[in-house]
RNA sequence: GGGCCUAUAGCUCAGUUGGUUAGAGCACCUCGUUUACACCGAGGGGGUCGGGGGUUCGAGUCCCUCUGGGCCCA
């Protein structure tokens, strides 16, 4: 007895300080390294994990994904697996300039030169966001050195938080999707999509975002409903028509003088006469003509409406197949543009026109407004509408299509083989849940464009490339200059490519760098090759390529999950992983998604320290992939349960223990004691098929419930036994089953509970639970002597656990009794009767004398009659005894 | 407008291919310190499975429809 006691078992085990105490040792003995040497024998499980956008804030939400995918690498790990389990930050792109913006109080302003040694205004700020205008201007390197200190101090911060969530990522696996590795990759990926043509350039009209000045694809949009008002526009007929008006409606009358053309469905019986005709425009006396397009919506408005380059998407469609010309008058910076518009050739029209240049398009549109209500081209007042509106998910102001230079790349919107390729590897990856996998299709089937990857951004990863500028000092666009992959990392606008120097930078006869970056995405499209070494490390990439698994939120579907596919098809022809899990969102008890402007985010931290890891933990993997879950931070009823749990582990194992070993080579004898490791073995089972399934919630219900009934029901029942009131060999049959049953209910929970059954475990052994094997139902019947099964009388008996089943039943019974008798629990019984079926009553009767012991009952008849237990004849002696 | 998910005890959630009397935890009520655990234990009450219709010997489960909530796409 004394032999387990003296590995240190505390007299009062308790959760606090177990994090900081497990952690250091894991990491000092490299419990979660990738072995490479293993990982070619056992064969690997690669986990490409997602990485959190490093200037952001954590939320329990993360926590909550994040525990999702420790579980699942806890499992693979024990069912022998080398883990590869990495962990990236994503740190490129505009959220993190924006928070250095604000940060630091300065703005990027690529015009100006590199001061060396620059201080910021600011430091840390207060969180308070600085005004555009009192941002401080600063180069183009300043500012992205200001981007790379602030983010690895942020990246600090996030490891801090995921080790002490106790995820088992192997910290040696990091990476930045910034870092020179990282923009080598990307830079490396894009030029053989170029090389294979699936990069291009085009000049189009382009969803442009006026606040950050920069285009954005369409994955990053958003409806907003907003407030606008139809405006009624009398445009004037021409010819046969003259005199006659045709009225439209739109919500954008400050476009006017980039209109094209007036459009109705070909079906409109109001509008066919006036198809073929022209009409000239108000205010501004253009002459346009009347087209059909079957797009137009003959319920909305008067059914006829203007066609101008660009008011929305719909602009883009008609103006490309009805092949109008681009009259394009609003800039990059939302304002209209100063220039001649030479279609109008009204001089009162030109005169209106240069009125607006200068003007934002809300200032414009008021000042149209005015000119026509002054012209009495415009019926009635502006009716107010709600009506949805395109923005960048991350501005806000709404979107205009401005025509630019951009690069893109196809994503099979026109291209339907490549549809076709992608929605097909979409049917062969494994989804969990499964219904997931509709979004994807959803989205698959929505594209209407390529991916347009380019951004007028300064923290990200250039696009390696140089164009030439001829001798009459244009840039030719179209033969772009490339560097060899051997010379990336490139900064184009840093550095000459092969072939010039940097005194050729912007002279005739010179070239010119690429200033955009490239899209975040086009990035961590790419997290698999980033973190497996492709190109870098060969021996690594065939090892982890393609992962097994891809973990993530459902609202990046679109973007993560779609664009990592495509760039696996594009460049290896296969999926990147076999499985992907979506985790839910946390919601606010009024089911509201959790949202900074909420103002309802929950920061896990103080949550962790309150109520221990292993109880956060508990409460995330309660939870099933997909599912969304309530959480009520003043009550967080599952995190208590969490750690009541972990604590009755503790305090559990202490007992088992505490009751000593089991002789050497001891065998569970006992009918009973079979009964029980028959059960457990069952569990196990369950418990390994809901992991196979991706159901991890599963496996630790059927844990989490077998547990309880073996403390309050099992332990129980063989209490006295186990102290050796039945002698020697009975008690031996107690022990090694208890001491079975505990360890197995360790490995069961260590993917869950990952501190506390460290921690038991340690009392007894040197290695860590977390490297030991997943329990197997042979192991748990391993102690099961031969020839026990057939005490029953019944060969099911025992394989069904049936007789731990009915003496707890039994058990249940009897404590009632003393319930509703009023008499403590401890009080003796001097005789009692139980009642049941037969077959319940035979099982109950192999268990007689630890049932009797439990119920303090010194005798107990037992009747094979009745449905179900019952009691009668209970004679109950004195305590005092 | 189209698609997907969801509605089960006061609360948070399970409920497998349709199959006995629909479960758990929390909360609530009563009782209890018994060789670990009061961060504990025992017992108990509590549900028209969102409404309506259908298929079936049998529906929380399958189909239709309506309503509420959420998400995605137009």
């Amino acid at each position: 007895m004394t032999d387990s006691a003296a590995n240190g078992i505390p007299d009062k085990p308790a959760l606090e300080g177990l994090e900081q105490k497990w952690n250091a040792k894991w990491d000092q003995q490299g419990t979660f390294r990738f072995d490479r040497d293993a990982a070619k024998a056992t064969g690997v499980y690669s986990i490409d994990t997602p990485p959190p956008t490093a200037s952001g804030s954590l939320h329990i939400g993360h926590v909550f994904s994040y525990t999702h995918t420790d579980v699942i690498a806890r499992y693979q790990r024990a069912q022998g697996k080398e883990v590869f389990y990495p962990m990236g930050w994503d740190d490129n792109g505009l959220p993190t300039e924006r928070r250095v913006q604000n940060y630091y109080g300065v703005r990027c302003d690529p015009s100006l030169a590199y001061t060396p040694d620059f201080v910021p205004p600011f430091e840390g700020g207060d969180g308070k966001s600085v005004k555009a205008a009192d941002q401080q201007p600063i180069s183009r390197r300043n500012f992205i050195e200001l981007c790379e200190r602030l983010t690895k101090e942020d990246e600090k911060q996030f490891e801090q938080l995921w080790r002490s969530v106790g995820l088992s990522v192997d910290w040696n696996q990091t990476y930045r999707t910034i870092g020179d590795e990282s923009i080598t990759a990307s830079q490396r990926a894009f030029l053989r999509n170029l090389t294979r043509g699936e990069a291009y350039q085009a000049d189009a009209p382009t969803l442009w975002d006026v606040t950050f000045r920069t285009a954005v694809a369409q994955a990053e949009l958003e409806d907003r409903e907003r407030d606008g008002a139809y405006h009624s526009l009398a445009f004037h007929g021409t010819g046969a028509h003259d005199g006659e008006d045709v009225i439209i409606e739109t919500t954008r009358p400050e476009l006017l003088p980039a209109c094209v053309a007036l459009v109705a469905h070909p079906d409109d019986e109001r509008y066919q006469k006036l198809f073929g005709t022209t009409v000239r425009t108000p205010l501004f006396g253009v002459e346009v003509p009347v087209l059909a397009h079957r797009l137009a919506q003959p319920e909305k408005g008067s059914g006829i409406a203007m066609i101008c380059t660009f008011g929305d998407v719909t602009d883009v469609v008609w103006w490309r197949e009805l092949h109008l010309p681009n009259r394009t008058i609003i800039g990059q910076d939302g304002r209209v543009i100063d220039l001649d518009p030479e279609w109008i050739t009204d001089e009162q029209g030109r005169e209106a026109f240069a009125q607006l240049v200068g003007k934002t398009v809300f200032s414009a549109q008021k000042a149209v407004v005015a000119a026509l209500q002054e012209s009495g081209e415009m019926l009635g007042d502006p009716k107010p509408i709600k009506h949805p509106v395109k923005f960048f998910e991350k501005g806000d102001r709404p979107l205009e299509i401005v025509s630019t230079r951009q690069w893109y790349i196809s994503n099979g919107a026109g291209d339907e083989k490549l549809r076709a390729t992608l929605k097909e590897r979409g049917n062969e990856l494994e989804w969990h849940p499964a219904f997931m996998h509709v979004r994807y299709d959803n989205w698959v089937d929505g594209l209407n464009g390529d991916w347009l990857v380019s951004r007028q951004r300064y923290f990200g990863v250039p696009i390696p490339v140089w164009y030439p500028i001829d001798a009459e000092g244009v840039t030719d666009y179209e033969h772009p200059i490339v560097p060899d992959e051997s010379q990336l990392p490139v900064d184009p606008s840093s550095q000459a490519p092969a072939g010039f120097d940097e005194a050729q930078r912007g002279q005739a006869g010179g070239f010119v760098g690429e200033v955009d970056v490239l899209d975040t995405w086009a990035t961590s499209s790419l997290t698999p090759q980033l973190a497996g070494g492709w190109e870098r490390d060969p021996e690594l990439w065939d090892l982890v390529a393609p992962y097994d698994l891809r973990p993530q939120a459902q609202d990046i579907i679109r973007t993560w999950l779609f664009s990592t596919l495509l760039r696996s098809e594009l460049e290896d022809h296969r999926l990147p992983w076999a499985h992907t899990t979506i985790s839910g969102f946390i919601v606010d008890p009024d089911r509201k998604k959790m949202s900074k402007s909420k103002g309802n985010v929950v920061t896990p931290l103080s949550l962790l320290e309150q109520f221990s890891s292993d109880a956060v933990r508990y409460w995330a993997a309660a939870y099933k992939l997909g599912t969304d879950a309530a959480f009520d931070p003043q009550n967080p009823k599952q995190i208590k349960v969490g750690r009541r749990l972990a604590i009755k582990i503790l305090n559990a194992a202490k007992f088992v223990l505490g009751f000593g070993q089991a002789a050497e080579g001891a065998q569970a004898t006992n009918p009973l004691d079979v009964s029980l490791l028959a059960t457990l073995a069952q569990v196990v089972e369950q418990s390994t098929k809901a992991f196979d399934a991706y159901d991890h919630a599963r496996a630790l219900e059927v844990t989490e419930s077998f547990f309880w009934t073996f403390c309050d029901d099992y332990i129980e029942i063989v209490k006295e036994r186990a102290y050796g009131a039945a002698g020697d060999a009975e008690r031996d049959s107690a022990l090694v089953t208890l001491q079975t049953a505990l360890e197995v209910l360790l490995r069961l929970f260590a993917p869950f509970i990952v501190y506390a059954t460290e921690e038991v475990y340690s009392w007894t052994h040197d290695e860590s639970i977390h490297r030991q094997p997943w329990p197997t139902a042979a192991a748990v019947l391993a102690p099961v002597s031969q020839g026990t099964e057939s005490a029953v009388g019944d060969a099911d008996a025992d394989a069904d656990g049936s007789v731990f089943a009915a003496v707890s039943d039994a058990l249940i019974t009897f404590r009632r009794a003393k319930t509703e008798a009023k008499v403590k629990m401890r009080t003796p019984i001097v005789t009692a009767t139980l009642h049941g079926p037969a077959d319940r009553i035979r099982r109950v009767a192999l268990a007689l004398d630890d049932l009797r012991s439990v119920a303090k009952a010194a005798r107990i008849e037992l009747a094979e009659d009745g449905e179900q237990f019952s009691v009668s004849d209970v004679e109950f002696g004195s305590l005092d005894q």
